[in-house]
DNA sequence: TGTGATGTAAACGTCGTACTTTTGCTGTCG
DNA sequence: CGACAGCAAAAGTACGACGTTTACATCACA
């Protein structure tokens, strides 16, 4: 109905995905093989891989003579970025949103220390770039294109970092971002001082400055931060 | 043949993904469902599952006309655990032991501040108790006794911080713990200074005072990495 | 009445086959 | 040499059958 432009398997799954992770279908509640099939009026054979993947993300459980019951959200794996897509669009967006800035807070500070050391010229310059490019539309309600800077500009930071955990953390950061953007009272123009610090960070990384890098990126975390106390309840 | 208590797909994919994950089927090479039943002497629709399921986690990508072809190891979804799990238990677990070890030297200590702020009466009471576990095996050769303490200590932590991205990779440092501990030249006892370590961790934690338990835990991470420094090429 | 063994049916697990749909390739024609 | 048409390979989907586990109810026996 919405995006199936992949098969009825991708359908299917986000319906699901979508109805577990916002908690229409309670942990512990069961589906049945069968009735799915019928509700969402495919073959037994795709409802078998969707509920293997959900299985995969562990929000689902699979017993025999059972059904497929819910898994509490205690379990899920709230790392994969269908399931953080997922609970981003659903019910508790401000909770979410709020646990993965937590997350941001802890680990870009360290991505950027790392960044400042092994960064290449090349990184250095898109990142500057992309501060720039923050920094030139950071006034005129050009949200849109502020967040795509944004957001090229804190992956540059991951992927520089040389660590691949802190580099695959670039979509999470992107959802968070984007999220942040669009769902929340943006009408304003960004806060002119977190984009200084982003200006600032592109020089501390391209100076090869550790300790302002990881100082700064505190800075701007703590501003998100606060950002997410005024802003939500 | 190695781990089928749980049926067909389990094996199938547990094989698959370890081959994968392990390099042994390099990105773009490609891998045919019908094959692949052959090859497990199992039926396709065991295949389409597993088939799916990895790619959920995009190790593989599926196409028609074309096959199943590995992607490269930089769109994996190297958060999931199952993955984490088969690539500790693959070719290059030293890669992958030192990046996991710098984000849990970036998350624990944010957690632990955390935690001094949030942990119950009750999880103080178990961290204590598991910090003087850890003091009482962490000498004879009772590495695996140790180990238990350990995990179960950076558990409580993760968990007593009251940020459900934090408490979900607990599972990830448990792999982390285990895999240094068993596959590791590790003959000998514990360092005695990480042993005191934790258990002045416990102390702040239950005191309450963020600062000591964010640098406690900092020292924690930086002889961890020290050590893989000295014992990993 | 309580407890344990037993049977049954419900639901998933697996299989095989047939058909559909997409799509890379190839070969021909202009 | 390039564009178009057709072919065939491989995944996608569907359906029906049977196997397997296991929760639950029933019944026998103490």
């Amino acid at each position: 109905m919405t995006a199936q432009s992949q098969g009825l398997h991708t359908y299917v799954l986000d319906t699901l995905g979508l109805e577990i992770s916002s908690g229409q279908c309670p942990p512990g509640s069961v589906l049945r093989t069968d009735e799915l099939a019928q509700r969402f009026d495919v073959s037994r054979t795709v409802v078998r891989e969707v509920v293997r993947v959900l299985e995969s993300m562990h929000l689902v459980e699979s017993r025999r003579r059972v059904g497929v019951t819910v898994r509490p959200a205690a379990t899920w794996n709230v790392y994969d970025p269908q399931v953080i897509r997922w609970r981003l669009a659903g019910a508790d967006r401000p909770r979410q949103l709020r646990s993965l800035t937590v997350l941001r807070s802890a680990i870009e500070p360290v991505a950027a220390g790392l960044a400042a050391r092994h960064a290449t010229a090349e990184q250095c310059a898109r990142l500057t770039e992309r501060a720039l490019g923050m920094v030139a539309t950071s006034r005129g309600r050009r949200l849109e294109d502020y967040l795509e800077h944004d957001i090229a500009f804190h992956r540059i930071v991951l992927d520089a970092s040389g660590n691949e955990m802190f580099a695959r953390l670039g979509d999470v950061v992107a959802e968070v971002l984007a999220g942040r953007t669009h769902h929340q009272v943006m009408f304003e123009d960004p806060d002119p001082a977190a984009v200084t610090l982003h200006v600032r960070l592109a020089e501390a990384v391209r100076e090869g400055d550790p300790e302002a890098a990881e100082r700064i990126t505190k800075e701007i975390a703590v501003g998100a931060l606060h950002e997410l106390d005024v802003l939500a309840p």
